[in-house]
DNA sequence: TAAAAGTGAGTAATCGTTAACCCAAGGAAA
DNA sequence: TTTCCTTGGGTTAACGATTACTCACTTTTA
């Protein structure tokens, strides 16, 4: 039922290679009258090509795979396919993702993939992680996303967690602010990494004293609830102790929302009496607070982007871990 | 490079077709022995079926392709994938998305899809609306997701927004409240609807006096950011007009979110003062408000599990227009 | 004891596209 | 005039999996 090439070329009086050539191959000698009449009755048939027939004789899909770690929730994860779509589509690939939700492993879902025969795989983590690929799978992904190998057997993108961390406590302390608690995500590697930025920019600047505490946002690792939620007692404490913070650096924009909340609970101003700063730009929430929240966007965009370029290139190098910066997104928090 | 049917075939000392049947033909006729050992083989070279083969003999790919109608940036949108995921998935289909991000138009996104040669195509709006889509075009998709097609030549599957303001609106009346104003999106389809819902049932109850109001979240029909919002101002006429709300129904979590703070600064308790409800569920911000809000949840998920079911089993009546019921999410700010 | 039925597997055609090769006609250079 | 190159296009063979058809051999049935 759908039109082939071969169609064309009976209605056209032509072979079918130099329907092929019309269409397709940009270089095909014929005369343009022949290429432009053959055009017209493609479009007029309404032909589409066959890129499963093409790939035939490729080799390849026109596809870059992307196996997603976890059950795409967040925005952040769209992000991503967005860079990596934006980056592709400059070439004439499209992005195909799938997700290993349940309990399948990283082998059948990358076969899944792979039966498709994509040009290039990459493999993107939900949030900031290792992971470790089993061997004989590190060949066959080209790019790890939000996440690095294990064994440093891929390429991967990470953000620059320290560099924010740094990033963002520096403002605050350019901003005047001197005592400055970090209400953190324990148990994640992005908030081990923030806490050495955020260290080492207080050490930096003489900070290092009693004003720079750093606490858990929750006990135990796991932020699902604001039931499990520590963030209230930990500003009812703060507001009340010996050393009132002026700045409260949040582990993501989420903790800053219960930070808000506290803050108000015990009549404090933001930002007059404490400056409030976080991680993430999730923008539904960070634009959206009173006072809009000032806070550090992950560069989930740009990795998107740069795996796709990386890919398509050809051009990764085993082993690279690369370290993209987040963006300073100034509201009126601070 | 890649593995194919006759690499194994010729290690197994067979012919390719005894191969194909062994690995895919379930019902093959050949020897238990026979088909162990091409299996062994299989696993042993590392062999993935080449599904781009495959569908040349069968015409179609294993995949149902989406076209979404903006840039995914919502956690709704991925819903829907998962939705249509988990259904295709048991038919052993992977789905395939594609976004009209920017200025192109449905043609040419769609024939981009087309390329691929899904077995079918679902159209999926990223907020309930009415799509208009070219005559050429309708007969290529099978299910429009979250819209109606304007003509009704498409089957479509929808949010039953009117049973949902309906039955919400009644549960804050069942909860004892008599004054609600529902500070609704303006200018939305969903808008419109989830009015008449709410009238509805306040005529019903016999509380279509002054307590029922509905007021505009924004000016002009775009809620992007919070600077146009209205929320505060209407929020403080209400709570100190002659007729204070004791309830407050909220266009969508992210109005419930200004209210919220709206309330917070007047001084006003949730939900002693005023009861809060909403629509969409949106998780991130709706479990972690102060209180805990209760909303509408939209059914997403469902719209993509059913268009998934109704594409493979090739039952689309075109022009029917399903509506899936919203379920509502109880927790503390009624 | 044939003939019929069943079993296990091979042969070859096919899907739509591309690419390596071939060919004929006409013009330019020797 | 002969040789060579260019132009415009045709032939044919892949690519990998599936499937209708065939065939040889074995087992059952009349």
């Amino acid at each position: 039922m759908t039109i082939s090439l071969s169609d064309i070329a009976a209605r056209a009086g032509v072979s079918v290679k130099t329907v092929s050539g019309a269409l397709h191959g940009g270089s095909a000698r014929m005369s343009d009258e022949t290429r432009q009449r053959i055009k017209e009755i493609a479009e007029e048939l309404g032909y589409v090509t066959n890129l499963a027939a093409r790939s035939m004789r490729q080799g390849w899909m026109p596809l870059i795979g992307v196996v997603a770690d976890e059950l795409i929730t967040s925005p952040f994860a769209t992000e991503i396919i967005r860079g990596l779509d934006g980056a592709a589509r400059a070439s004439d690939m499209a992005v195909f993702a799938m997700t290993m939700s349940g309990r399948r492993d990283v082998g059948s879902v990358l076969e899944e993939v792979r039966r498709f025969r994509p040009r290039a795989i990459a493999y993107a983590a939900m949030y900031h992680k290792v992971v470790s690929l089993p061997e004989e799978f590190a060949g066959a992904v080209g790019v790890m996303i939000n996440c690095r190998e294990a064994n440093d057997r891929v390429t991967s993108l990470v953000p620059d967690e320290v560099g924010a961390a740094h990033e963002i406590t520096s403002y605050l302390i350019e901003a005047g602010r001197r005592n400055i608690a970090f209400i953190n995500l324990p148990g994640l590697l992005a908030g081990e990494l923030r806490e050495a930025g955020f260290r080492q920019a207080m050490t930096e600047a003489g900070l290092d004293g009693t004003g720079a505490r750093v606490l858990p946002a929750v006990r135990n690792a796991i932020y699902s609830d604001r039931a499990h939620s520590l963030v209230p007692s930990h500003v009812t404490a703060l507001m009340s102790g010996p050393v009132r913070p002026d700045a409260i650096l949040c582990g993501n924009d989420r903790v800053a929302m219960e930070v808000y909340a506290a803050l108000r609970r015990v009549g404090a101003e933001i930002p007059d009496d404490v400056a409030v700063a976080s991680f993430d730009n999730q923008v539904d929430i960070a634009s959206r607070l009173d006072p809009p929240l000032t806070t550090m966007a992950l560069p989930h965009r740009a990795m998107g982007r740069l795996a796709a370029d990386i890919l398509l290139a050809e051009k990764a190098v085993p082993g690279e871990v690369r370290k993209l910066p987040f963006q300073l997104v100034e509201r009126s928090s601070v």
